[in-house]
RNA sequence: GCGGGUGUAGCUCAAUGGUAGAGCCCCAGCCUUCCAAGCUGGUCGCGCGGGUUCGACUCCCGUCACCCGCUCCA
């Protein structure tokens, strides 16, 4: 890398993301909303192969693992269950005199700051992470609902329902890509922090005996990916063990990446033992223990999770791969110039293969070649400009290779292929095209 | 949510209480046959809402958004 990322890369990138159509506001000809981002042309290129990937190595290349889609509303019940309702209920008041924040039913006197003893304080005011709407015509508080917070919690209420359908024996496990929402108090550093979000999670289901060997299963999994699928550098990434753990928790790992504004958690790797499968029992009364045959007992499943943002994994994709050269130009009165590049994998990059034809009058050949290509790969056709000026281009969105038709293919029937990383070329046939690019994407 | 800062073209930034400018980008044409070249032309803007004023991008109030610090993060 020829750049270090301090945080003032994240206002090149947050730049670059808007100007060339990855990630910009939601709604922003209104002014935008806080913590919503709309993910452009490339953003949901990335977003999607970054999606894929991560579905493909969790449920598509494995016998034990199933899919499942469920729906953002779910029965009020589910989240009351889960402790979310609760847990974010309370009213909170802030001290304007020493900035602490209290929850007013834990205070003596709900007018006086005990950290300060200070009596300016802010309203108190409901501090609840779930969003609330209604179903039904009917506006009033018998017909609330809520978006869900986390993916995870309609896989355990519909573990049984997953597991009949797939005739699936302990231990398997259930995976579900999908939207999240949490009214964050206070969304920052641009994608990190939503208020609607994408979550890839995974709730794996063993003995309680198992457990541990699963959670170390899982654990090396979710690390190994990070490095050889999402190719984060070591010192990119790191394993935050958790001290403190949640009510529910037996052991936990965040896996974090280090963004321009800090180390951030992208995943989490957490053992959430029987606790939220025995609190759907409770609550819904219905029988959420699994019957093991081979041993002839009732139990409830301890649940191993993996929890990865897709957005984060989006926006940590892009840290990663930004990076600015020196490269020569031939503009009047300058000698080099600043390359952009995003060096993304080949396998996630929004644009895999750009084929442009060397000079407009080649266009219709070039364009031949960009309908076989486009069957393969992400691909994108561009005559606008020079040369120089469309690998620029595709560099700054991260394209790993162009292939350029020139006056010469008409009579060798071969193309240039102009690599990102090195800006080297190698001279292809036509006809070994295909088979090229299989070998490097 | 608190404190501070910032909002002018897609981007980076000027200017002015009196019709808003540049560079880059983008588009078209010419030229150019492998790394943002050159020439010509073109598109696009004062975050939003009030107020003061003959007149507001400029001054005032509010609001929204973004950035930094604090806070929060089951």
């Amino acid at each position: 890398m020829a750049i270090e990322k301090t945080p003032e890369l994240m206002d090149k990138l947050v730049s670059l993301c808007k100007r060339r159509g990855f990630i910009f506001q939601s709604s922003e000809i209104y002014g935008g909303i806080n913590g919503f981002w709309d993910y452009g042309p490339y953003g949901t290129a990335l977003k999607r192969a970054l999606e894929k990937l991560w579905w493909h190595e969790m449920v598509e290349s494995r016998m034990n693992v199933e899919g499942l889609d469920s729906t953002i509303i779910c029965h009020p019940k589910v989240w009351k269950a889960s402790g979310h309702l609760d847990k974010f209920g309370d009213l909170m008041t802030d001290c304007r005199d020493c900035k602490s924040r209290h929850r007013v039913d834990q205070m003596e006197d709900e007018s006086v700051c005990p950290n300060c003893g200070s009596k300016n304080l802010t309203e108190p005011r409901e501090f609840n992470l779930m969003m609330k709407t209604y179903v039904g015509p009917v506006s009033d508080e018998d017909h609330v609902a809520f978006l869900r917070a986390e993916t995870c919690q309609p896989i355990f209420v519909d573990f049984h329902q997953v597991r009949i359908a797939a005739r699936q024996k302990l231990p398997f496990g259930i995976a579900q890509v999908g939207k999240a929402f949490r009214n964050e108090i206070n969304p920052r550093n641009f994608t990190f922090r939503s208020r609607e979000f994408s979550q890839m999670e995974m709730e794996f289901f063993c003995a309680g005996e198992e457990d541990m060997q699963w959670y170390e299963y899982w654990k090396d999994v979710r690390i190994n990916y990070c490095k050889e699928k999402l190719e984060f550098a070591e010192d990119e990434i790191r394993i935050h063990e958790h001290e403190q753990l949640a009510h529910y928790a037996k052991a936990a790992i965040d896996i974090e990446f280090k963004f321009p504004f800090g180390w951030g958690e992208l995943e989490g790797v957490h053992h959430r033992g029987t606790w939220d499968m025995s609190r759907h029992q409770e609550f819904s009364g219905e029988k959420l223990e699994y019957f093991d045959q081979d041993n002839n007992r009732h139990f409830a499943p301890t649940v191993i999770e993996t929890s990865v943002g897709l957005d984060r994994t989006c926006l940590a994709m892009l840290c990663h791969a930004y990076d600015e050269d020196m490269a020569e130009t031939q503009k009047e009165g300058m000698d080099k110039d600043v390359r952009v590049v995003l060096h993304f994998p080949a396998k996630v990059a929004p644009v895999q293969v750009a084929v442009m034809p060397l000079s407009k009058k080649l266009g219709d050949e070039a364009e031949n070649i960009y309908k076989i290509v486009r069957e393969s790969y992400r691909s994108e056709f561009d005559i606008t400009g020079n040369i120089g000026k469309r690998y620029r281009r595709q560099d700054e969105i991260g394209t790993p290779y162009c292939v350029t038709f020139d006056f010469d293919s008409r009579e060798d029937n071969k193309v240039t292929v102009r690599h990102r990383d090195t800006m080297n070329q190698d001279r292809v046939s036509i006809d070994q095209l295909k088979q090229y690019f299989a070998d490097k994407i």
